[in-house]
DNA sequence: CTGTTAGCGCTTTCAA
DNA sequence: TTGAAAGCGCTAACAG
């Protein structure tokens, strides 16, 4: 190719890398012939010799929810990609394979950072993502160690269960996330803090658990649907099991806002199209993925260890038609309040089943 | 490291990558130290020097609906990965800077395939992907040159509207998806097709363009809603925009499936979840994902040029909710069908603005 | 401003 | 069975 255009090897590096340092002249040749031959550095090489790939690894939660997560990954891609950078896919796997692949990609040099989205840094065996020193950024779910780009949903959460509360609702149901999930112990902790400042004796909490799918939902709806006394108002850790829990009780008869009241977080496109449209936290997906993306730049610019830092984005809680006032018991119907000699144990955080 | 276990660099590597040409004795003693050293293989000095990665790009269309590509994404990984590959993302972007730079990294042997969701061989000025050479798979749309893993569609959606016709359907109305769109061009043709079979002058279809959004099924809906005469069975060329269109003319007071019948395509979640459940077909969207992953690592395996095949697989029509015969016109209402004058200019694919 | 050269870390002959 | 050495294609340091 050098030979071709009649210069060396170099002369054709710099023609490409710094134009600037080589004469009008031969820059013109260079780049005809290589317009002409239609060359292309050889990746592989120039990531040797220069220890970088122009390769950010994304990692992405066993059983990620595509309505929430391929936003954040069009905000990630969009920011990488003007950069000159690509995306490598890490789906975690049952098995844990594919966590020790890819701790192994990042030592092999074949990465230049990890943006990960599962809460917790890949570990494999004694290794640790963290060794290679890597710059290395969280997004929706803080994994120790990196810098971390969160959401406020602590306070959002609350906002929406004070919405119901607001509304006169007394009888809460909860739709957990599954146990142990880093946004499930953040959300719940908050509601907790809640209910433990609201009067006590005036409200009521059960909870039961979830797989963030709609499967999830169908399930919660179904142990609802077994409850005695029904909670008249409902907060789901996400959209998903909101919008399987309003699907499965209204086929057994329970009309939705007016009989139970329903609110999910994370503001996916469904939630504005399921019947009701749903009252829910709307999450700035793109917009993690792209601050968390921006942030992955800068640590690459100025390489060296840096203390962990969190960046904090805004949720949005946006009310629709699945959220009403409680329905007056008729006369004869049992009350949805507990009864008055109930009222000394508030806080009653069952797990259903 | 190769010092540290008093061998050469060259032992080293065989006992990594052929156990069986070495002795024992060194053999222990080579995988000891790496252990204990935490030793990985340089990822881009093995990939210089053997002229392979590991690593796949997948090619995604622009505006790619998560809720259907997600599922074939996953099926890719997951055979990838299981034989040790990894997924490059390559989501096409508007202004096709994206298109240039996946083009590229091909040419930069950064790459030793790609899966091309998008229903067409990139292209950059001059240069395409195919120029490499390397194996190539198209899944979901046939793109020129390559491998195809197809399904049934044009079968399925005659399948559905034949299903509208059979409950008693004569007047018809098709949300398609956008123009030039592969998948679109293939099932409006299978449906003119059938349209043109039927008996002439029975049956009338519109016709209106969508973007595979729940938007496109808004506008559609609302192009619905201003015809005078109002078809009674609606084909739509994707789920998302079925569930836009249905929520919409409810919103206007149409019933559905009472006043009409919706179908859609592709079987995502969601269509389980609206209201009503939508009939609808359902792709293997994993399954379409897993095949051209396998295929693309028989490619692989068998290096040179072969003669582009094409693999199909079976979409599955499943009848729900959103379809019921045509309500019976009341006394003094305009009846659904056309007048019998009209009955001459049989099919009418109007497009509606 | 341009050419020569060394070497990134690995695998693979070729000899021993 | 093992070691020595060449070289994958590139870029950066050094001469000229």
């Amino acid at each position: 190719m050098a030979r071709e255009a009649g210069v060396s090897t170099a002369t054709v590096s710099r023609a490409l890398a710094a134009p600037a340092s080589v004469s009008e002249e031969l820059r013109r040749r260079v780049l005809e012939t290589v317009e002409r031959l239609g060359y292309t550095p050889n990746a592989a090489a120039r990531n040797l010799r220069g220890g970088r790939s122009q390769m950010i690894l994304v990692v992405v939660p066993r059983r990620a929810n595509p309505p929430f997560f391929a936003e954040v990954l069009r905000g990630i891609d969009t920011v990488l990609s003007a950069a000159g950078y690509s995306v490598i896919m890490g789906n975690l796997d049952q098995e844990g394979a594919k966590e020790r692949h890819v701790v192994e990609m990042m030592a092999a040099g074949h990465i230049d950072g990890a943006i990960i989205l599962s809460g917790k840094v890949p570990v494999s065996g004694e290794r640790s993502m963290l060794d290679t020193g890597l710059p290395m950024v969280s997004i929706c779910a803080a994994a120790e160690g990196t810098h971390a780009i969160l959401t406020d949903e602590g306070e959002t959460i609350v906002e929406a269960a004070r919405h119901l509360v607001g509304l006169g609702h007394r009888d809460l149901f909860y739709v957990a996330g599954p146990d142990g999930n880093a946004n499930e112990r953040i959300r719940w902790a908050a509601l907790q803090q809640l209910f433990a400042e609201l009067a006590l004796g005036d409200v009521r909490v059960r909870r039961t658990e979830g797989n963030f799918q709609f499967s999830g939902g169908v399930t919660a709806a179904e142990a609802f649907l077994a409850l005695a006394e029904r909670p008249t108002g409902v907060v789901c850790c996400n959209d998903e099991m909101a919008i399987g829990f309003m699907k499965t009780v209204q086929a057994a008869g329970v009309r939705v806002p007016a009989d139970v009241s329903v609110v999910g977080f994370d503001g996916i496109e469904f939630a504005d199209f399921c019947e009701p449209t749903l009252t829910t936290v709307c999450q700035p997906r793109y917009e993690l993925g792209a601050t968390g993306a921006r942030l992955m730049l800068d640590l690459i610019k100025k390489p060296g260890p840096s203390a962990p830092t969190t960046t904090l984005l805004a949720n949005e809680f946006k009310v629709r038609d699945s959220t009403a006032p409680p329905r007056q018991p008729r006369p004869g119907e049992a009350p949805a309040k507990a009864a008055p000699g109930d009222a000394k144990p508030a806080l009653v955080p069952l797990t259903i089943s």
